[in-house]
RNA sequence: GGGCGGUUAGCUCAAUUGGCCAGAGCAUUCGCCUUACAAGCGAGGGGUUGGGGGUUCAAGUCCCUCACCGCCCA
């Protein structure tokens, strides 16, 4: 066996292993074997693997990996995302780097090179997932511009359109202007951010005037109204006059509507319906013009008169310059106001009047609400419940054209007719018969046919046979950040067109930050790289840590110093697997000796096995892997390899031939469940390992997943293993305090009390874990040793004769020291018991734990007293 | 303005229906190259679990309140 698990060379050939025999489908499993189906969230098809992905990548193999063992027709189901506004600017920027544009070379040519990048790029991230072991069927990899899957979201939009559910028309949107196009809601990012109020007189048609204030006084050029509130007194009386909007002397009404808001700003307010959601809806209600003052770029179109071309911000300083020197102006003070961004551009959004294709919420909404309400989907952690009901319970129609050519083509047609050139139109999955027709030029919002995810992937609306076996799926595990943009829509429209929900369960888990809890960024220079990670360390230390850094729902802090210290525990697991796998004879039979033959430590490790098993189940239920991962660790690391396997070299080294294979086949079958339990967490290494253990299957990725036997719980050897690791470290801490090499052999008397057999059949323990080869029992009437420290366990005191190292009155001080501990906790528990609240009300088992620990610290106590009686006195 | 999360050792995080002395890693102190592992082993120091109040036999955990940090929605 190698000396250490050297993962740059052995993960790629494990990996490929695994793949050519065909593990990762579903197909292994028997033919009705319960499903177990996760659909990835496709990352963007042009993307490069971040910590994000290596985190949702993590958590879907694990549950992907434990539901295999556990003998499920376990399928996640890879894919990609053709990410329309993403990949669409990635696109132009290559184009005007060339020097020229999307539009210079037209649509069929743009297609034809993003599909091109698409083959270029496609393939990165896909590699980038399997360098960190995620076991998906790559043969049923899916992409959302597949044939199948625009075919998924053709139908859909057909059927919705004929469903009455589709509508298109003009409305106000969010209008990007750098990417041109209508976005919806939530690609809207609000931020406050430090603007100003610009305060001036509104001019009335009978020269009068009303102050107005406003944050955007470009948006004056687009004025159809101003509005106070009816009940104020201080403009009561000009409602019905009108007002003349600045520059353009266009007449406009004064109108009352109970919106104002009195205290802000002047307390009048200018109304423009095209660009503003708030003033268009006031503009609704009084059937006000709208005018557009924008054109696509956000420069000024010519219903802004002189400013017409202008840039919005330029022309907000000119026409305020405008104004100042036509003497309107009043005042323009520093304000706090929110600002919409664009999510991917950063741009600031317009609201505009545009004409654009809507899907209608509110009955696919209800469904949707329904299916978490009534219990069918769970959402994981709960809190996020709320969140979801909240957001469809206020959710809006949904914009979703894109004025984008990248993505799935809206199959629309229109035809002229009542000299509007749109006049007709048709939808449908074909192209209509007879002349005239144009087609629709938008695309749909990625989202659209990522909402369709979970069932177009399986061959839907076709009613394939991997639809009929794997839908519904089990669990959606995403970032929180999606669950309004993806999960809800695909809970909406899972429920709409299959009528059952996509999946049962919604794990949510949060967003990777750096070991500070700052988001990575480009400036802050804080970006890791978990690629480098894995050649620095390897995949599994990674995964390990990203799965053990936090809970669910809540962000995880990466901190590399702990994916260093996973490392080192590979390396850990490494040196157990050598150790045991170098103290195996030949021809060992499998499975555990009958428990009533094991000695002591091997049925103490063997029950702590089973609480080790039962606590993972128990996690594994709760969705917390991050700490069943923990107590794996923990219990390798702190209880199997200093403890048991240590005490195991006696019987391995010096036993006879039955106590050594006894020996081995425990340690077999401690490791081998330790490495099952692990393997979903770190793939690599456990299946490398396993290697080396006898084993009966093929492989430990098809491995049994292991479950606690609860007959091998062993409440009285675990005690007695603890007296023992108590002794053990009282003397190491002896040596410690008395200076005693650690290299220096001592020798032990002990009062055994009432476990002489067991110090006898096992005192060889001291010898092995703090160097004290010679241990003799003293028996009733044999005289204490003089200048010997002494510790007491349980009824037991154990005598170390340390010769002339010995200071007497240092130990003196070190056992009153040690009684001052003991009497505390005495007095804490005698207090304990004397409340009759807590003896009448507190569980049997609470109270009766508390008495045997107050008998024995009364028993150490006695002791104790006794050695200071004849040492100190 | 509404909702949610967080506040635990110097730093990053745990702690299963409330129940033994609140645990790890990093950092730090001391001692060890002990034949699986110095990528290691052994021992230690470091906490009024953000403040205050309450419920309970028992509170990091449940309730109220305040403060600060963060997220979502309007």
């Amino acid at each position: 066996m190698p000396a250490n698990f050297n993962f740059a060379d052995e993960e790629q050939g494990i990996y490929d292993w695994w793949e050519s025999q065909g593990w990762f489908k579903p197909e292994i499993a028997a033919d009705d074997a319960e499903t177990f189906t996760i659909s990835m969230p496709p990352p963007n098809v042009t993307g490069v693997l971040h910590l994000g992905h290596a985190l949702f990548a993590s958590l879907q193999d694990l549950m992907t990996r434990y539901e295999r063992m556990r003998g499920k027709a376990a399928l996640w189901l890879p894919g990609t995302d053709h990410a329309g506004i993403a990949t669409q600017l990635q696109v132009e920027k290559m184009l005007r780097d060339e020097g020229t544009s999307r539009h210079d070379i037209g649509r069929e040519a743009f297609l034809e090179r993003t599909w091109q990048w698409k083959e270029e790029k496609g393939g990165t991230i896909v590699e980038q997932l399997r360098r960190i072991g995620a076991s998906c069927d790559w043969e049923r990899e899916r992409f959302t511009l597949d044939e199948g899957l625009s075919d998924a979201v053709q139908e859909v939009f057909v059927r919705l359109w004929e469903q009455g559910r589709i509508y298109r028309g003009p409305r106000l949107v969010n209008w990007s202007p750098g990417l041109q196009t209508a976005v919806s809601d939530l690609e809207v990012e609000r931020a406050e951010e430090n603007g100003k109020l610009y305060y001036f007189n509104y001019p009335l048609a009978d020269g009068e005037s009303v102050p107005v204030a406003t944050t955007r006084p470009e948006t004056i050029l687009g004025d159809t109204a101003v509005c106070v509130h009816p009940e104020d007194d201080r403009y009561k009386h000009l409602i019905g006059k009108s007002a003349m909007v600045p520059m353009l002397n266009r007449e406009i009404p004064i109108i009352a509507d109970e919106y104002v808001d009195r205290e802000f700003g002047t307390g009048a307010l200018k109304i423009t319906p095209a660009h503003d959601f708030n003033d268009y809806d006031i503009a609704q209600r009084h059937n006000l013009e709208m005018v557009n003052i924008l054109n696509k770029d956000a420069t000024l179109n010519q219903n802004a008169g002189p400013y017409a071309g202008m840039d919005r911000f330029e022309a907000r300083k000119k026409l305020w310059a405008d104004m100042e020197a036509a003497g309107m102006t009043l005042k323009v003070q520093d304000h706090t106001m929110v600002v919409p961004r664009s999510q991917r551009g950063g741009e600031v959004v317009e609201p505009m009047l545009s004409t654009q294709w809507f899907v209608q919420m509110d009955d696919i909404a209800e469904k949707a609400l329904n299916a978490v309400r009534s219990g069918d989907i769970k959402i994981v952690p709960e809190r996020f419940t709320k969140v979801y009901y909240h957001w469809l319970e206020n959710i809006q129609d949904w914009c979703i054209s894109r004025q984008l050519w990248w993505g799935h083509r809206i199959p629309a047609w229109y035809r002229e007719k009542d000299s509007d050139p749109e006049g007709e139109i048709y939808v449908g999955r074909t192209a209509p018969e007879g002349d005239g027709w144009t087609p629709e030029e938008d695309v749909l919002d990625t989202w659209f046919s990522s909402g369709l995810w979970p069932f177009s992937t399986l061959g839907w609306p076709n009613e394939t046979p991997d639809l009929k076996r794997f839908y519904p799926t089990q669990v959606m595990e995403t970032g929180h950040d999606i669950l309004f943009f993806w999960v809800a829509r695909m809970i909406m429209m899972g429920m709409w067109f299959t009528d059952k929900p996509p999946f049962d369960t919604v794990y949510l888990n949060g967003l990777v930050r750096d070991k500070d809890g700052r988001k990575f960024s480009k400036v802050l220079g804080n970006v890791i790289d978990p690629l480098v990670l894995i050649d620095q360390y390897g995949a599994d230390p990674l995964r390990f840590t990203l799965l053990t850094s936090g809970t669910p729902g809540n962000d995880v802090n990466l901190d590399e110093a702990k994916v260093e210290y996973t490392y080192k525990f590979v390396n850990k697991i490494w040196n157990i697997t050598k150790l045991v796998n170098m103290n195996l004879d030949d021809d060992l039979p499998a499975g555990l000796p009958v428990q009533s033959e094991l000695d002591l430590p091997a049925r103490w490790i063997v029950s702590r096995t089973q609480k080790l098993v039962n606590n993972v189940q128990y996690l594994f239920d709760a969705f917390q892997y991050g700490e069943a991962g923990s107590q794996i660790l923990s219990f390798m690391w702190d209880e199997f390899a200093p403890w048991y396997l240590e005490i195991a070299k006696h019987p391995l080294y010096n036993g006879t031939p039955e106590e050594k294979q006894q020996t081995q086949r425990v340690m077999v079958y401690v490791l081998d469940t330790c490495l099952r339990l692990l393997h979903p967490y770190m793939p690599f290494m456990t299946e490398a390992a396993w290697r080396y253990v006898p084993h009966e299957e093929e492989a430990l990725i098809v491995a049994k997943w292991p479950v606690a036997d609860e007959a091998l719980i062993d409440e009285a050897a675990e005690s007695e293993m603890e007296i023992f690791a108590n002794l053990v470290r009282d003397v190491r801490n002896i040596r410690t305090d008395y200076k005693v090499d650690p290299g220096k052999r001592i020798s032990a008397l002990i009062a055994p009390g009432s476990r002489r057999q067991a110090l006898e059949d096992y005192g060889y323990i001291f010898g092995r874990l703090c160097n004290v080869p010679e241990v003799s029992l003293l028996s009733a009437g044999d005289s204490i040793p003089e200048n010997a420290a002494s510790t007491v366990v349980d009824d037991i005191t154990l005598y170390l004769p340390l010769e002339g190292m010995l200071d007497i009155e240092a130990e003196c001080a070190r056992l009153a020291k040690e009684k001052e501990k003991l009497t505390g906790r005495i007095g804490g528990i005698e207090k304990k018991l004397a409340n009759e609240g807590f003896v009448n009300k507190a569980p049997e088992a609470v109270v009766q734990r508390e008495r045997d620990n107050l008998e024995q610290l009364q028993t150490e106590l006695s002791q104790l007293n006794e050695r200071l009686d004849s040492l100190c006195s």
